[in-house]
This record gives structure tokens, sequence and C-alpha cells, in this order.
DNA sequence: GCTATATAGTTGCGTGCGCACACAACTTCA
DNA sequence: TGAAGTTGTGTGCGCACGCAACTATATAGC
């Protein structure tokens, strides 16, 4: 029998950890040097710009973000302290709270895009081919639909819908 | 011009991001509820038993995992506690020192692999095509290259090409 | 041989985060 | 109406980790 401690999963998997790993330090350093936000808070603002209307329920930007509630909470904390959030009670719903993009928020985050595009671009799409590119998304979506299941934008409480 | 709020690189991070996230957290559940071994203490491990005399100096471990050097000091230091790693100071030099993988390292490794595999098989490769597994890992071997040279396993004493 | 600088490893400190729990408010059903 | 269970959000606690400073040893320059 082959041996497992070269099973090419283990392989994978830790090429995966480490690109994740990188990727993070070299990504979330760009973006703390030019606009000072974390990695979370930034995805937290690019959550809500892309949603319309600049607001969303707690509970479903945890759904949709790496945060989980608890980390959200904190999360949005901080962004409310720096002015680029405001959290706005629910009339329909008086347990639950929105949280809103404000136009500095807005604005913050679009100052920060262009370094982020060109750190995405430089150490992520610049090194592969444009068919890579595709396959990768395609193979992520494919990965990311099946352990976080209900991250997707319309998936609250439709049983199974996929896109 | 585009909005950049749209840009498909900003999907491929996010997929690429919340993909390790949810992958994390169910292989390292299946690899705690298993062996009890935390996913950096596995990747210890796992190193050390793919090394040729199952040893490694601390800062080549360093090198070669995602920890950074003070967080392999306490990595090391938990698996100490538990009889799975050995500190030996390193004769020719001081400073430093090897860590060693006992027996009991490699055992309680090898009775946490196939439950591991199992969980990177049902959440990985079961979703993709042989085609899509070969691509991932040529992808992803970019990608670490270069967001972390000096992984390579033999990337010791090549002196300062890069910024 | 002596000083200056570089390197290997460790540790103090602050931060971020998840888990478990608390609490408020909603829903259901009698 | 009101008791029982569920859901949305926030909090206490502990852990993991990175940065920067520190110790000890090695190497370079003179």
């Amino acid at each position: 029998m082959p041996d497992p401690l070269r099973d090419d999963r283990l392989t994978l998997t830790g090429l995966f950890f480490e690109s994740y790993a990188g990727l993070r330090d070299v990504i979330g350093r760009r973006l703390s040097a030019d606009s000072g936000l974390s990695p979370q808070s930034f995805e937290v603002l690019i959550r809500l710009a892309r949603t319309p209307g600049h607001r969303l329920r707690m509970s479903e930007l945890a759904a949709q973000t790496t945060l989980t509630p608890s980390g959200l909470t904190r999360a949005v904390d901080k962004l409310e302290q720096q002015g680029l959030v405001e959290r706005h009670s629910c009339p329909s719903d008086r347990r639950g709270s929105f949280a809103t993009l404000t136009d500095e928020g807005l604005t913050t985050l679009e100052s920060a895009l262009p370094g982020h595009l060109a750190a995405v671009e430089d150490n992520i799409t610049s090194l592969l081919t444009e068919r890579e590119v595709g396959e990768l998304e395609k193979i992520l979506r494919k990965i990311r639909d099946h352990v976080k299941p209900g991250a997707v934008a319309g998936a609250r409480s439709t049983p199974r819908s996929e896109p």
C-alpha cells in the first residue's frame, strides 16, 4: 500500500493553506498601508458596498463573510467608532439591526480599492493565464458552495435554488 | 469606466478566502475530533514526518509551515509537553536546536491521517474532476512560490535575490 | 584578540477571534 | 393571554498568534 504521508491530497491542502497564508499577509499589508483597514473591516465594507441600499442585517452580513456573529459584532463596533458604518435598528424586528455603510465608509473603501486590486493582480492573476483564472474561479466556487452553503447573496430561506 | 466594486478580482479573492475559512473549519474540526491535534500541531508533525530523519531546525520548520518563529516556538512547546516531538540542541551551532519527531508523535500522526484524508476527499477532491485537481495544484503552486519563496525544502542558503 | 554586526530562538505584550452563554424579542400553540 | 421554544445580537473568557525586544552565540573586519 502507498505511504499515506506521501498522499497527493496532503500536498494539495498544504499548498492551499500556504497560499492562503501568504496571500493574506501580502494583501493585508498592502491594505493596511494604504487605508489602515484590517482585512476583516475591508471584507465587511466590500460586502455592504456591493449590496443594493448599502445595508444588511447583522446575521446576513455574518453569513456572507468569513466572520462569525460574535466576530461581526466586534468588527462593526470598530467600524462604527471609525464612522465607516452605522447601526440602525430594524423596525419590523426589534431584536435585529442593520449595518449601513456611511458616505465616509464608501469613500474610504474606494480609496483602498486600487491598491488592493493591484495586490491581487500582482499575487494572483498576473501569475496565471486567463484560462487558469477562469478555472480557479470555477473550482473555488465548487469548494465554497460545498463548505459554506448559504453564503450566496439570495440564500436566506430558500431551500435549494442553486444559481 | 467599469465599477471597481464589481471587479472580477474581488470575487476571486472573496471565493479564495471563503473557501479557505470553510475548509479550515471543517478539516480542523475533523482533526480535533479524531486526534485532538490542532491544525498547527498537525502541520508541524506532517512536515517532520515527511523529512528524512524526522528532524528539522526550528528555523527551517518555520519556513516550511505557515507558522512564524514565535508561533513555532509555542507550537513545539505544546508538542513537547504532549511527548510528540523533542528538542535537541545542534552540536555545530549552539544557538540552534532541532525539533525531532518521537515514535509517539509518528503514531499519533498516523492515527489522525485517515480521517484527515477523508475530510480532504469529501471537501475538495471529490467535488472536482481529476483534471481540475491537477489544475488546482498547478495554480496553487504558482501562487505559493510567489507569495512565499523559500518554502521549498531545499531553499536554505539562497542569498538575497528577492526584496 | 576585540569590537561590531548578524542570526537562532524565546518571551512580553497587545489584538483578534471563536465558543459558550446571556438576554431580549419574536412565534406558536393552547 | 401566556408559557415554551426559537432566533438575533451582544459579552466573558480563554487561546492563538504576530510584532518587537531580548539573550546567546556566531561571523566579519581590523
